[in-house]
DNA sequence: CCTAGACAAACGAACGTTCGTTTGTTACGC
DNA sequence: GCGTAACAAACGAACGTTCGTTTGTCTAGG
């Protein structure tokens, strides 16, 4: 066992945080987890709302890399749209533990943090809004459709897989992109 | 003020689990958003995890009351997922603490009660599936749209509308069910 | 030898809960 | 109608435990 590095205590904590909850987790309880006394965690992090906030940070930053990526394609809104929700769930399922925590218990931040990350989450759903938008006034979504609504919509199908798709199952990851995209797709025309 | 009575308590735990948690909220923080000390609510229940199982209870009680008026409709698919959904809404909105801890902090429940109260949300998920299934069969749905995917999309977008939905906003609670109705159909047929 | 990481002990505060007591209300025999 | 017993609600202090955090010491790698 070698020693431990801060970014293993990041890692750490977003697991912790994404199963038990913040206010859930001790620091005892963490510690636990990692081999070492709760006190020890000290010598890495300047203590645990500075953990939250890291592990909240790395979470919306995932996503907001994905999104930018999916953007970066370019192309027609309903391949757009199809590369947005699979950055999603890429993220969503790759890296779980920062993601669930980014998505449940950023209400525990205090306000400065919050607002920042509330701020990136909004630029988030733009990339959602824009592309629904565009759709729209290609005529290849309906006209009838209020694209601020529907980007929540679909970001709440994205969000909640969370709680109930086990990447063991049968449903496949590539399936499960597709069913959505289906699902969205048909939503919109 | 009148004295409190264990209704009183219950609905204050609703109010404080939805907005603090449950690991974030004290028995003393309780008491003093009744007007009482956090001692004084052992008169009225056993301790703090029986609070939140009475909570919960409740939340999940409500949802399963207001599907099963919807389902006594008996109508046209489309119609009764209409029905669905604005019966959802209701509940959501109209018992907001305890629909929100019911939907969030059902993790923290022990095993026994966190068993029973998924299983009325698998009855309460069933409702949703039949009648996809239903309008599937009548040839009014899509004939590839997987129901069981469907119903968890449709609950997802209704869930999480606790998250954004501002009741003082400009969008009317018959607006937003109009809204999420169409673009269900819509993602439907 | 130096230093960063881990330990071990301790801090004060807050936690859920219990206890004995006081207060306010309700019901009833006289 | 009045006094009183019974009861429920709330108090205030205290219990043992756990919390987040601080401090000082030790130890192993560079």
């Amino acid at each position: 066992m070698s020693r431990l590095n801060r970014e293993d205590i990041v890692a750490g904590a977003g697991r912790r945080f994404a199963t038990h909850g913040y206010h859930g987790t001790s620091m005892r309880d963490l510690g636990e987890d990692l081999g070492i006394l709760g006190s020890s965690l000290y010598s890495h992090v300047g203590g645990k709302q500075e953990l939250l906030v890291a592990v909240v940070e790395r979470g919306a930053t995932f996503f907001e890399n994905a999104a930018a990526d999916a953007l970066a394609a370019d192309c027609a809104p309903e391949e757009q749209m199809r590369g947005l929700i699979a950055a999603h769930v890429g993220v969503l399922l790759d890296h779980r533990p920062e993601a669930r925590t980014y998505l449940t218990e950023v209400g525990f931040l205090d306000d400065s943090e919050r607002s920042r990350v509330n701020q990136i989450r909004d630029r988030y759903e733009e990339a959602f809004r824009s592309t629904i938008s565009e759709g729209i006034d290609q005529g290849v979504f309906r006209k009838d459709c209020d694209s601020r609504l529907a980007a929540i919509y679909i970001l709440s199908i994205l969000n909640a897989l969370d709680r109930w798709y086990d990447e063991k199952g049968r449903l496949t990851r590539a399936k499960v992109i597709e069913d959505i995209y289906r699902f969205v797709i048909a939503a919109l025309t």
